[in-house]
DNA sequence: GTTGGAGTTGAACGAGCGTTCGAAGCCCCA
DNA sequence: TGGGGCTTCGAACGCTCGTTCAACTCCAAC
């Protein structure tokens, strides 16, 4: 509380909004909302932030990059197409499950930002999401054509990723390995007709 | 336009006001925004509708109403627990991509209502989600133990289906069709490793 | 031709919103 | 002890919001 830098400030104040936005959502959360849960004044805000837009821009856009590097890096060297599939998903839920509000701001307010805000969010989107189809591409090339359109497969793994944010408890009983273990079955199951086993999607040594 | 009952025109102001909620989001959408887009006066909505938010409600629930109407109907008679879910699936869907509004501001606003509106929406995803989970369990008894839990198994599947709000086209070059059946095969290629054939995916005669 | 209720309206209310700004507090260095 | 730049703040601005209400039009019934 008494001597942090003006990025640990800012840091602490994109945290307790993105709980208040996770809980109200963004246009029912006021700037004097923010000020309240984050123990400065009003004003004070302001000095860290230019604008209630930016805030949600600069939780989204934090966010979104962390994901993106955690992606890469669980992908750097792995080669096997379905092993880099289970990682991309598991990095995605893994993420996801330890940011909860950040990421349910992420998925829910995707359209509350506008112009380059707007534009920024969406390129690490197209981004994020051609490399998914990539993965999925080398997935066919492996084992065979795949059982559905892969774009529509894209966008529903993404959905089953996503929606959690609507049911799911991190500290319930359905823990984060069980949650990615599961969604990889689904998905792969239905993508290829591959059978996962147990040992197959325990995650590998190194990262 | 000319003599139209009551009941027409608070059918048509929930039809634009879908429309606007979906476009704008219903926190930035104004009662001046709908009276506009309904042709009313600011005050002449408030002649066919209490509150901003009983509007919401009446979107919501009506439709979910016709969704788990739509799914009745769909099931009844059908006892083959595979094609019950291809049903469940295809109502789903089928409903989503002709209601596009309504169904994004269904999935996109769950928690912009409050108190007994709240409730009432929330009891009928209780009753629609056991309804899901009975199916997933009927499959089970016929096709073995499934790859995943029964409830990440059901929220994912709703993830498939309802997230479509965010990338779908009901115009663009996938059918409702395609989309239903490319669902149908992941979800139950990956649940309890079925290979869906065509021929087992088109939709059954009588309904 | 008058009555009365259904439908519609313009104008206003109070409240809350995002944002701004001048001033005050604080703390390090001279 | 005093100056100066970060940091924080109370108070206000202009605006939009959801909602209300008295007054109006319209038209069928008497």
């Amino acid at each position: 509380m008494a001597n942090q830098t003006r990025d640990q400030k800012l840091e602490g104040l994109l945290s307790s909004a993105a709980r208040e936005f996770a809980l109200r959502g963004y246009d029912r959360t006021s700037m004097r909302d923010l000020a309240r849960a984050s123990g400065v004044s009003l004003a004070g805000v302001y000095y860290y932030v230019q604008s209630k837009e930016e805030l949600l821009f600069l939780i989204q856009s934090r966010n979104f990059e962390a994901v993106i590097a955690g992606m890469r890096d669980a992908l750097r060297g792995v080669t096997n197409p379905v092993e880099r599939l289970q990682r991309f998903i598991d990095n995605h839920l893994d993420y996801f499950a330890t940011h909860m509000a950040e990421m349910k701001v992420l998925s829910r307010e995707a359209d509350a930002l506008e112009g380059e805000f707007l534009q920024r969010v969406n390129d690490m989107k197209r981004l994020y999401t051609r490399a998914l189809m990539d993965v999925l591409a080398d997935i066919e090339k492996t084992h065979g054509p795949a059982h559905a359109n892969r774009r529509v497969a894209a966008y529903s793994l993404f959905g089953m990723m996503n929606w959690i944010y609507t049911w799911y408890d991190p500290l319930g009983d359905v823990g984060v390995e069980l949650l990615s273990q599961n969604i990889c079955r689904l998905f792969l199951g239905g993508y290829v007709g591959l059978p996962v086993s147990e040992t197959a999607l325990s995650r590998g040594g190194a990262g």
